[in-house]
DNA sequence: GCCACTTATGCACATAGTTGCATACGAATG
DNA sequence: CATTCGTATGCAACTATGTGCATAAGTGGC
C-alpha cells in the first residue's frame, strides 16, 4: 500500500506519467521512496483498474506517447483514509548487523572494505540530501508551515545518516585500535 | 538472501528448530531481524532442499516433535560467500515521510496521534535494547573483541532510535508552537 | 469445565519488490 | 557511421514477505 500512497500524493500535487514519477523519486523524493520503472508502471495500471487514477494519453512528436495520470475522487478518498490510519513501526531488518554476529567468520579485510564502502555511500547520500535541500528549501523558516513540512523529512534523513557515519567511525577506530 | 544468511549464522552458532530461531529473534536478535514463524519454517525447508542445512527429528513426550536443523559444509561455504560480498546500502522507503508531503490533507489530530504512537513504540524499542544489552553484554569492554562485536549493533540501534526520538520532539514542538 | 497461552509444525493465497528482456526513436559522442 | 544515453512504455518470471487458517497437546487462571 505504501507505494500506492506515495503515488497518490505525488499525483495529487500534480498529474504525471510513470516516467515523471520516476524522475521525482530520483530528484526530490530520494530520501522518501524509490521504485523501479517497472514497478511504477505496473502499480499505476493497477490503480487505474481500481479507479484511483485516470490516464490521459498525450501524443508527442518523435517520442513515445505519454500516459499522464490524474488522481480521481476515489483516489483522494483512499489517500485520506491512508493518512488517517497510523502506520506500524517498520520491522527491523539490518543485514549488516548479522555480519557482526558472525565476527569470527567475517574476514577483517572484507569488513574494512564493507565499512569503507558504506561510508562512501552514506556520504554520497548526504550530498543528495544537501542538493535537494538547496533546491527546494533554501530558506525553510521563511516558508509557511504547510510548505515547510516536507523539509522535516530531509532533516531526519540527514540526522540518521550522520548517526550512521558517527557509528562507522567509532567502530572502525575501536577495532583498528585493538589490533 | 538476508533471512537465509541470518538463519545460517544462528544455526552455525548452535543447531536449532524453527521455533528456537523464532525465540532468538524475539529475545536476543530483535534489533537485527525478525520474521514470522511461517517464513522461518518455509525458509528452513528450502535451505534443506538446497543442501545448506540438515534436519534431525527429535521426539518429545506430550509435545510435537522438534526438527532441529544443523548447518552443513555447503551451508558454511554459502555463509562465507555472503560475508565476503559487500551489501548494497538499503533502499530508502519511509512511508511516514510521505505523510509530510501531504501535510495539508493530513489532519492535525491524526498527525498528533501518529507521532505520539511512534514515540511510544520507539521508547519501547529502547527498552528492549536495554534488556538485551543487560542480559548479553553487561560489561562489553571486558569481553574479547570477537565476543564484543555484536554489541556494536545494539549501540547503533540505540543511537538511531534516539535520533528518531529527538526529531519527533523537535517537530512536535515546532509545529505546536507555530499554531 | 472453558478460555487463553505456550510449544511445535506447516499449507495456501496474496501482495511487494527484483531481474531480465523488449520496443522505438532522437540526440549527442566518438 | 556505430555506440551510448535519454525519453517512454511495458511483460514475464522470480524472490521475499505477509495474512489467514489448521492441527495437536500440555499448562495455568477464573
Amino acid at each position: 500500500m505504501s507505494l500506492r500512497a506515495v503515488l497518490l500524493i505525488t499525483l495529487k500535487d500534480e498529474p504525471a506519467s510513470g516516467y515523471d514519477v520516476l524522475q521525482r523519486f530520483r530528484k526530490g523524493l530520494a530520501h522518501v521512496w524509490n521504485a523501479s520503472h517497472q514497478q511504477i508502471y505496473r502499480e499505476l495500471e493497477r490503480m487505474y483498474r481500481a479507479g484511483l487514477v485516470e490516464p490521459e494519453t498525450v501524443a508527442q512528436a518523435g517520442r513515445p506517447d505519454r500516459k499522464v495520470y490524474r488522481i480521481t475522487a476515489a483516489g483522494e478518498a483512499a489517500l485520506q483514509q491512508w493518512l488517517e490510519t497510523p502506520l506500524d513501526a517498520p520491522r527491523v531488518r539490518v543485514p549488516l548487523y548479522a555480519k557482526f554476529f558472525a565476527w569470527e567468520s567475517w574476514p577483517a579485510e572484507a569488513r574494512r572494505r564493507e565499512m569503507a564502502r558504506l561510508r562512501e555511500q552514506l556520504t554520497e547520500r548526504l550530498e543528495v540530501y544537501r542538493a535537494i535541500e538547496q533546491h527546494w528549501f533554501p530558506d525553510p523558516w521563511s516558508m509557511p508551515a504547510e510548505k515547510r513540512a516536507p523539509w522535516h523529512t530531509l532533516r531526519l534523513g540527514r540526522k540518521l545518516t550522520r548517526t550512521w557515519l558517527e557509528w562507522i567511525d567509532e567502530v572502525t577506530e575501536e577495532e583498528d585500535g585493538a589490533q
